[in-house]
DNA sequence: TGATTATAGTTGCTACTGACAACATATCAG
DNA sequence: CTGATATGTTGTCAGTAGCAACTATAATCA
C-alpha cells in the first residue's frame, strides 16, 4: 500500500499531465475561432455570470484589473462584448455580450464538449462517475487552499 | 441518470475548473522561487529525461523550437542550465542542468507536492487512488486525441 | 569533390498574458 | 468643499508562443 507520500507525488504528476494535455487541446480549439483563451474565458465568464462590471470580471477570473481591461478591450474591437456606462455610477461599466459574443461562445464550447465526448466514448459511465466526482472534490479542495 | 452528452458537459466543466484552480496554485507556488511557469517546466523536462538537445526539449515539451531556444536562454542567464555544443555535430548542443538547477527544482518540486499532499489529507485513501487511476486514463485518452 | 539539400539553433517580428504603478475621473465622508 | 476612496485606463516590464528568415553545419548526390 503506498504511502501518504507517494500519493501525493503521484497525483501532483497525474494532474501535472492532464492539465499539460488538455491546455494544449484547448487552446488549438479556441485558437481555430476568433479569440484567444483568455478571451475565451471572459466570455465564458460573461455567459455564466451574466453582465458584470469590470472589477467583478476580474475578481471572477483572479485577474488584475488592467489585464481584464485589456482582455475586453479585445473583444470589444471585434464587436463581441459591449461597454455600457453605470447610470447610477460614471465611473463604472457594465459589461455584456453581444449577439456575436454569445454566438462564437457557444460554437467554441460545443467544440470544446465533443473533445470530451470523444474523449469519454469508450469509457464506461460509472468510470466517468466516479471522476466527475473526485475531480470536484479535488476542485473544491484546491479552491480552499487558494484563497488562504 | 445523465445522458452521455451530459457526462461531456460536465466533464469538461469539472476539468476546466481543476485546471483553472491548479494553475493559479502552481504558478504562485513558482514564481516565489527564481522562475517562471515555462522554465520550471523545462527544468522538469531536463530533470526527467535527462541531457538533451534543444528540439528534443521543444518537443518533450511540445513547444516551438524557438520559444525553447528563449526559455532555455533565461535559464542560462540564471546559471541552471549548462549548454554544451556536440562534439559529434557542431550544430547542436546538449542542455543539462547545472547543480543549482537541480536543487531549485528539487525544492519547488517540494512545494508543489506539499500543497498536493495538504489537499489529500483529508481525503480517504481510496479516493484518491480512485482519483489517480481516472485522472491518468483521461489524460491518456487526451494525449491521443493531441497526436491527431 | 562540389553543388544542392536538409537540419540545428538563433533572431526578428507579432500578438497575447499578466502584474504593478501612476493616473484621470467620479463618488463619498466629514 | 475637501480629502479619501473607488473605477477604469495607460505605461511599463517580463514572460509565453508561433512563424519566418537567417547562419552555420552536416548529409546527399551528381
Amino acid at each position: 500500500m503506498p504511502s501518504s507520500a507517494d500519493r501525493a507525488e503521484e497525483l501532483y504528476e497525474a494532474i501535472n499531465q492532464l492539465i499539460r494535455v488538455h491546455q494544449f487541446r484547448d487552446r488549438d480549439c479556441i485558437c481555430h475561432h476568433d479569440v484567444s483563451v483568455a478571451q475565451c474565458y471572459a466570455l465564458e465568464t460573461l455567459v455564466k455570470r451574466g453582465p458584470l462590471r469590470l472589477q467583478a470580471l476580474a475578481a471572477e477570473m483572479y485577474l488584475d484589473k488592467s489585464t481584464t481591461s485589456r482582455v475586453v478591450d479585445s473583444l470589444l474591437r471585434k464587436k463581441y462584448v459591449l461597454k455600457v456606462t453605470d447610470p447610477s455610477d460614471q465611473r463604472a461599466i457594465q459589461l455584456s455580450l453581444t449577439p456575436a459574443g454569445e454566438e462564437l461562445y457557444k460554437t467554441i464550447r460545443q467544440d470544446l464538449v465533443s473533445e470530451e465526448t470523444s474523449m469519454i466514448k469508450d469509457l464506461p459511465p460509472e468510470i466517468v462517475d466516479g471522476a466527475l466526482t473526485l475531480i470536484r472534490q479535488l476542485t473544491v479542495t484546491a479552491r480552499a487552499r487558494l484563497g488562504s
